[in-house]
DNA sequence: CGTATATTTGATATACATCAAAACGCGTGG
DNA sequence: CCACGCGTTTTGATGTATATCAAATATACG
């Protein structure tokens, strides 16, 4: 239970910031690309509207999404370390973007050390989810990831204080399936066995418009497909 | 190619920090643990030798296997956001961590810009091998993986230049194959499989000993993998 | 409205998991 | 030093979740 009204926090710290440093503010549209993988690294991005996805590239061609992005998260670490994005930045829809000079907002962390809890929070956290990505795609069966996919995205608005009961995936089933490590046709079969199950309805029209009434069915249907088989036969056993 | 010798560059890295801040020292033996999840977070380690493994626990009980580092990696990142960490940190064989408080760290930082360069530069690409790790989870057959994991094992051996001809697997099956997303005794088939085709050999005694002739080897068979089926079909068509 | 693109759904194939047993290596204590 | 027991690894037989292939249907878009 959040003292503040959800999202406070992240208008504070993006109101703080803006404060701090001016930042270079762009609206995007859905396909725009903020930054790809090799360009030369020098800015980092928050997000101040819309939603973007990342997406990792191997030299022999595969390409993975590795991260979505919501209003308040920050885009472009990959690309400290090595001084090159290792990643594309693409919107999933209209939004707006800010855009810092890193040395810049290093100069700002050397007057503000605010500042610069906020940036290592902001890399902490990024380390922390891609991790808990990972152990869903590991350990997860392929019902339970988009389940979770769901819960997390719910998630997600909550602390943004947005609406959740009726959420837009504003990405096609190729691009949910890449994500998790699954096909687009298992996507699809889950939604349909989520959606067989009242876990979560489609709105009338389209298909990318999920009713989600609620968010703890979606974490219960999860604990449901990895304690698979509650098999009646213990109860058999005198 | 480096300008200096392989490893100059980490040897650098914590000799210029153990200057700047005092470490605390500590040795570790195989199963000792430096924090675990839940714990309160107030120090960033820096392995001076050795080997760990990072684990994720979920909530339900799960798992996961999501890092392993080397000499000259830092540990703790996690902690930062939440001021607890969420991960285990493992050694996996008798080493040396050094210990820095968090706190000590970023006010060195303040004076020494170079230090957060460098704690930066670690963030960073943490978060990088972290999308590399989820990208061959979900776009790679399992053979590729367990190749793609030793190939990622040399490398690092190489940049701290170590002996990359004979690698000690101190891991057992199972904990390989948790960290690739698969069953142990897929593990074993791979291996089993890879040295078939003589682009590994176990060393006499004991199956974790591994010779890798060629590390270029491992790539090659990772790129067939993906590439699978390059059928004769083709060159029946005139 | 008609064409292209997403999505669903079904039939089938397959990579990998699961289950089971044997072989191996390793430490312990006689 | 050898015998024993335990944990790890290998290997084989079988099962299954999910991928693949293939239409049919729905939706968006010019």
């Amino acid at each position: 239970m959040p003292r503040q009204k959800p999202g406070q926090k992240i208008s504070d710290m993006m109101a703080r910031l803006s404060g701090q440093v001016a930042p270079q503010r762009r609206m995007v549209h859905a396909g725009d690309v903020i930054y790809q993988a090799g360009e030369r690294f020098g800015h980092l991005y928050i997000l101040n509207s819309g939603f973007f996805k990342i997406v990792n590239l191997s030299a022999d061609g595969r390409e993975q999404v590795v991260s979505l992005k919501f209003r308040g998260d920050w885009l472009g670490f990959d690309g400290i370390a090595d001084g090159h994005y290792v990643c594309d930045a693409v919107a999933m829809e209209t939004g707006e973007v800010w855009g810092f000079r890193y040395d810049e907002l290093l100069c700002a962390c050397a007057v503000q050390p605010m500042l610069l809890a906020v940036l290592h929070e902001a890399m902490s956290r990024e380390i922390a989810h891609d991790r808990d990505s990972l152990m869903s795609v590991c350990t997860l069966p392929a019902d339970a990831r988009v389940a979770e996919f769901l819960r997390h995205w719910v998630e997600s608005l909550t602390e943004r204080g947005m609406r959740t009961d009726e959420i837009t995936l504003c990405m096609t089933r190729a691009e949910i399936g890449n994500y998790l490590g699954m096909t687009l046709e298992s996507v699809s079969r889950a939604l349909t066995r989520l959606a067989r199950d009242k876990i979560i309805a489609f709105a009338r029209k389209g298909r990318r418009e999920v009713r989600i009434p609620d968010a703890d069915a979606l974490s219960a249907f999860v604990q449901r497909c990895i304690a698979p088989v509650p098999t009646s036969k213990p109860l058999l056993v005198h």
